[in-house]
DNA sequence: GTCGTCTTTGAAAGCGTTTTCAGAAAACGT
DNA sequence: ACGTTTTCTGAAAACGCTTTCAAAGACGAC
């Protein structure tokens, strides 16, 4: 690779010179600017941004770590960020985290070694300490998660409000035997949405012995099991509310499995609104994550000077997406 | 951030000594060697990966350019890259092309600037020449896609025989009036799966008349609107073959809204087997493409010695994937 | 006690840039 | 014609690290 000494020899000028064309920082006569970009040109020069960060203090990179690549909510967020990170001539580096300590940790350490400019970070396994520890002072944006001593570098969801408006819609579809298919990990996102479910449950004057309530891993096979045992245990259920899409989607699969007719004889609700949710079938009804907005809002956040954020809010509201696989309870259906 | 300078300052020995102990090159003595880790971690010190990667000429970060994050099979293809790339210790960073030719090029210029020390990529818009002008000598694995010139840095699929064996599954469960679902770009890939579809269809003696192709953009959506064309035009269709999940996905739909009972009244495949595929219902029959062990062998590719590297192949079969969306054709269905 | 060998160490060069500093040349005013 | 700006340029320092080189000590053999 031709580096800028080899620019300026072909072209008889010193390094200065040929830098000074290239960020155009100074003014430089018009003969050597022109052999400087016709060296450049010759030699398929491209500057070193190794070098560029060392000197810069900056590497123009976005550190970001998520999950996984494969979850779908995770490639959304990507997106988001990427689209919004390109506008700003920012690269991102992505690491995932793999819902396990460790891995969190390297792959955080790994990014602040990079030394990016900010870091994206979602983060579940870590705690809001070590979390807080490792970032240091450097400039972070944390998604999907409310740290209070951070909470104006944090963009969140409000997963409470997500499971009440869920349950809402449900129990106003007429539905009062209504089954949550919930995860069997204790993070924060599952313990807010259950507490919005069984917030709605009580306020509709409903008791919670009412509710049948089912854990497993967050997958579709997840989804798919707690939906077995929770058909066999409860046989008045009209309804399931799952804890996301991806289960939702598991948990349909056992309603087809047992003939059902969907949704005239059983509502099933996720939350998310994945981009999978509109190929299932029936397509489901979901409660909308703005999960790209989010990812490019954590963009501008960063990319952004200070005084024109503070009006963005930093806590995202659900809205509900009614799509088909959730109707109107009849009686005689079952 | 602390330096290596504000570490040899701490444990009183130069920034030679410090580096040692870092890298392990040379033996340090004891004394010095315990005093340079305590003062490495009372100042929380990490070493700016940037000089590193700086004077090492070598940054071990691992360039991938893919179509677009949220496409699950892209998902899928980032996901494996980065497990192999985290096992020999590189940082994956990651770019989308877009299926646009500017920011395919944008994208590589931007990654070959960083020096990454090597690329994946997964380009489709850029043509053979453009593409090995702009990676120059640089090492590169090319992904589903072979480019005789660099034909031992590529890793692709059969696309011929996907579409052949997915044809040929068809026809072998009795269907002889079968519907292609198609995109309307005209990519290597597109073209190869119906090669392989015609030839099947040829083989078995049926004649080209009897196929109904429609074409539309490779999404859902596109899927969606062929097979409602492809439904109204060829009433006597029992089964409909896609270019890929995605689009089949969008075709289900429309057989849905149609009532027809699935499989037994009608077929659909896919190609690729993306994580999608076992969420739809009926859940998809399909052929395999393994993306993510090709995002693996990518990997290995680039950080294995030479030598071990011969016995792998480059080219990668598909394999059938039988689930439930395809059956046996029986005349009286519909 | 002297010499040679081996171990451990620090100084310094170098990686490819940007940027500061000061000097040279050109332009200008009178 | 002469001083004063202004414009343009190159030398050199700096960014944070690795590695080479040579020197200083430690050690053993004679």
């Amino acid at each position: 690779m031709a580096t800028i000494k080899d620019v300026a020899e072909r072209a008889q000028v010193s390094i200065s010179t040929v830098s000074r064309v290239l960020t155009g920082s100074t003014r430089v006569a018009d003969v050597k600017s022109e052999a400087v970009r016709k060296a450049m040109a010759e030699l398929n020069y491209q500057p070193n941004a190794v070098a560029r960060a060392l000197v810069g203090q900056r590497t123009g990179m976005l550190g970001l770590m998520v999950n996984s690549f494969a979850d779908p909510f995770f490639g959304a967020l990507m997106s988001g960020v990427e689209r919004e990170a390109r506008l700003h001539g920012m690269q991102v580096i992505a690491t995932e985290g793999h819902h396990d300590r460790e891995r969190e940790r390297d792959a955080l350490c790994s990014l602040l070694a990079r030394r990016c400019d900010a870091l994206i970070i979602h983060a579940l396994s870590l705690s809001d300490t070590e979390l807080l520890e490792l970032i240091g002072d450097n400039t972070v944006v944390v998604v999907n998660r409310h740290i209070p001593a951070i909470k104006d570098r944090c963009l969140w969801f409000d997963n409470f409000q997500a499971g009440y408006m869920a349950a809402r819609h449900l129990l106003e579809c007429g539905h009062s035997h209504i089954g949550w298919i919930g995860r069997n990990e204790d993070i924060p996102d599952n313990r807010d949405r259950f507490a919005g479910f069984t917030a709605a449950i009580a306020e509709h004057g409903l008791m919670l012995d009412d509710v049948a309530v089912e854990l497993a891993p967050g997958t579709a096979a997840g989804g798919y099991q707690a939906a077995c045992r929770l058909l066999s245990k409860h046989p008045k259920l009209s309804a399931v509310q799952a804890y996301n899409d991806v289960m939702a989607g598991g948990c349909l699969r056992a309603l087809h499995e047992r003939n059902l007719r969907l949704p005239e004889e059983f509502s099933v609700m996720g939350i998310d609104d994945v981009y999978l949710s509109e190929y299932l079938y029936p397509q489901l009804t979901t409660i909308r994550y703005p999960i790209e907005t989010i990812g490019q809002r954590a963009v501008q956040m960063i990319c952004t000077p200070c005084d024109q954020l503070r009006s963005l809010e930093s806590c995202f509201q659900p809205t509900l997406i009614e799509r088909v696989s959730v109707s109107q309870f009849s009686p005689r259906t079952r």
